[in-house]
Formats: C-alpha cells, structure tokens, sequence
RNA sequence: CGCGGGGUGGAGCAGCCCGGUAGCUCGUCAGGCUCAUAACCUGAAGGUCACAGGUUCAAAUCCUGUCCCCGCAC
C-alpha cells in the first residue's frame, strides 16, 4: 500500500522499520521538528526523522498539522492509509480523512484503558498485571477508534517502563503490519472499544517524580518502575556536602517495617509508609546508572540512615 | 558559546577549597578457617592520579590550554 508514516519518538521506529520490511511504499515520512536535546543542547533530529533519513525516505517535519497548506501537502500525497505512532500532535479531521482507507494508530494499551499520552508508565504505576499495544482506526475522539488488532503482555513484577516499552514497541510493529495486510486484503475487523473502563493517561508532572517514602511501599515500587529510565523518580540521600538528588531505577517491595525513608539494612531496603521497597538499580546526579551494589560501594548508605 | 557533574590500580568512589607518605568499598591472586544464606581471617599483586604546558623546594591538589565521558527541557 502507499501509506505515509508519523511518528516522532523511539517507540515509533520499530513500526516504520515493519512496514519497509513488509514491502509497503511509505511515500513521506512526517515527524516533529528537531529539538534542542542532548548534551549541549544541539538541534537533533527525531529518532523517527534520522531512521527515515537513513532509509533515504523522505522527510517532512511541520511544525503544525493544522496549518492548511500542511494538510493540502498530506491530502495531495495521495495516499491509501496513514500509520501513526506516537506523533505528538492531535490530527484534526481533514488529516484524518485525507487517506484513501482513513489513519491508523499504533498505542501502547488496552484500550479503553488508558487513553492519552504515558499509557506504559501509568499501566505499571497503576500496578496492572497486563497492558498491551493494539491498533485502532484514529476518530476525532483522543483514542476512542474502534480496534483491528490487540497484543497482550504481561507485567512482571521487574517491568520498569523502559523494559515495557522495549518489549510493546516491536509487538506493536508486527501488529501493525497485520493490520495493514488485512486492511489492504479488505479482511479488517474494526471493533468498537467497549465505553466500559475507559480511563485516561495523563502525562507525568514533575511532581510526581519526587518519592514520598510515607507512601505504602508497594505504591512506591511501582512509581519507581513505572518512571524508569525517565524521567525517573528520584529522591535525597545526604552527604556531608548536603543532601544529593538520586534517582532510582529498579526496585522490589519487600516485607518489613520501620520509619519512612530510614535504610533498614546496607543493602538499600528502605522503609515505607507501610511496608518497604528495596532499591536495586539507582543512578546519581551527573552520574550514569548502576547497580545497587555498584552505587552503594562509592556511596555508603549506613543502616539508620534517612532518605527524603 | 544553554546548565551542571566527572576522568585517581580491574569496578565503584574519597582525597582537591587549606600543595608535602596513594586512602575506602569491592574484585583478583595466595594461604588459613569451615558452612557465617552478598561468609570470615591473614597476606599479596596491581596506579606516569586523562593529556600538555605553567607556578613551586615540592602538584592528584593551584593556574592555563586540549581531549574524552556522564546527566538535565521524553
């Protein structure tokens, strides 16, 4: 099929990579403009733009989609569908219509369970036990199009977003390729999402990265897995220098008790609200990330020591 | 010229402000002990303190320049 492709982040490449691989002519790629990132801050393109570049596709990055003259440029691509995956910009419906067969979207749950923008981080800060990718037709509503295709994963108890992004984004991919083959074969079964459950992701505020160890500790565990590796939830370890920002990465809820935020043994279990969460992977300001036992040999956390 | 942190035996760090004996935790090796659920004891090897200049009787430490690395506006 010709299709255009939009997309801007990580999560999107391994769908864009799929449907070269299944032999579909993406006749224009459209991500969000390079962005100040990075260290000293340079103008970097889009993981999206620079996989597209490497391709030899081409490339367009508007600033807006709701610019008249961007959408005359989409509607005169031609094209028999659009594949989105996490473009970053609400599509409005002369976007949506232009394709021949409409826009497809790629999302990282279980619809109509968590709608919006950080479905992998709120699925595992939720505590679910299963997320999923599924991909829908895109309707005026903010993912509320009926669904062609659906993967399930389970959460383990481990999964940090970072580990659940890696893993939904090639399932994700292969899903939207199905989905395209079957569109293309006219086999596709849209299904509506059930009105039932439906919740919404909202994006994390930076106040919700900072840990309250007066939280119930499983609570905890999940806000450290569900913010890894970004943007991480971080809390204060003191020195003799002044308390110092760490974040931290991976973590387990653990059986114990003792006041919020005090270390209960050298080996980073540190008291909740209510039960305990053991820190297994952290990483300092200015540092990169290590293991435990790796922080703990160049930063000596002593039992009784108190975190905030 | 966005901001900040850093380069010290194999790993992770302290020491730098206030120049003067290379330190800590771990790993490795040798020996001892024998079951301590991240074992314990003794001993050993291993470092041009990123690089280049400068100041000084003396530089990991102060000054100048260079290279490299990490974090932050997902």
């Amino acid at each position: 099929m010709r299709l255009a492709f939009l997309g801007t982040p990580d999560f999107a490449v391994p769908t864009l990579e799929a449907l070269i691989g299944a032999g579909h002519e993406v006749a224009c790629v459209y991500a969000q403009p390079a962005a100040a990132r990075g260290r000293g801050q340079r103008l970097k393109p889009s993981p999206v733009e620079a996989a597209a570049t490497r391709m030899g596709l081409p490339v367009r990055t508007p600033r807006s989609m709701r610019d008249p003259e961007a959408i005359a440029n989409f509607a005169a691509l031609d094209l028999d569908a659009a594949v989105v995956v996490a473009y970053g910009q609400i599509l409005v419906q002369g976007v949506l219509d232009a394709p021949r067969l409409g826009c497809f979207n790629l999302h990282g749950s279980l619809l109509p369970r968590w709608r919006g923008a950080a479905p992998i981080q709120r699925a595992i800060m939720a505590g679910d036990a299963a997320t999923g990718a599924q991909v829908m037709r895109m309707t005026a509503g903010l993912d509320e199009g009926p669904v062609l295709g659906s993967v399930r994963l389970r959460i383990n108890a481990a999964e940090t977003a970072g580990t659940l992004h890696d893993r939904l984004a090639p399932a994700g991919a292969a899903l939207m390729v199905e989905a395209m083959a079957k569109l293309a074969a006219g086999t596709a079964i849209e299904t509506p999402q059930p009105d039932e459950g439906a919740t919404y992701a909202k994006k994390i505020r930076p106040a919700e990265t900072r840990l309250r160890w007066n939280h119930d500790g499983t609570l905890v565990d999940r806000r450290i897995r569900g913010l890894a590796p970004f943007p991480g939830a971080w809390f204060t370890a003191p020195t003799p220098k002044g308390p110092v920002r760490v974040k931290a990465l991976l973590s387990r809820a653990e059986d114990a008790a003792g006041e919020p935020g005090v270390l209960l043994d050298e080996a980073f279990l540190v008291a909740c609200g209510s039960g305990a969460v053991r820190i297994l992977a952290a990483q300092r300001e200015g540092r990169g990330p290590q293991s435990a036992a790796e922080f703990l040999r160049g930063f000596p956390l002593r039992t009784g020591e108190r975190l905030t």
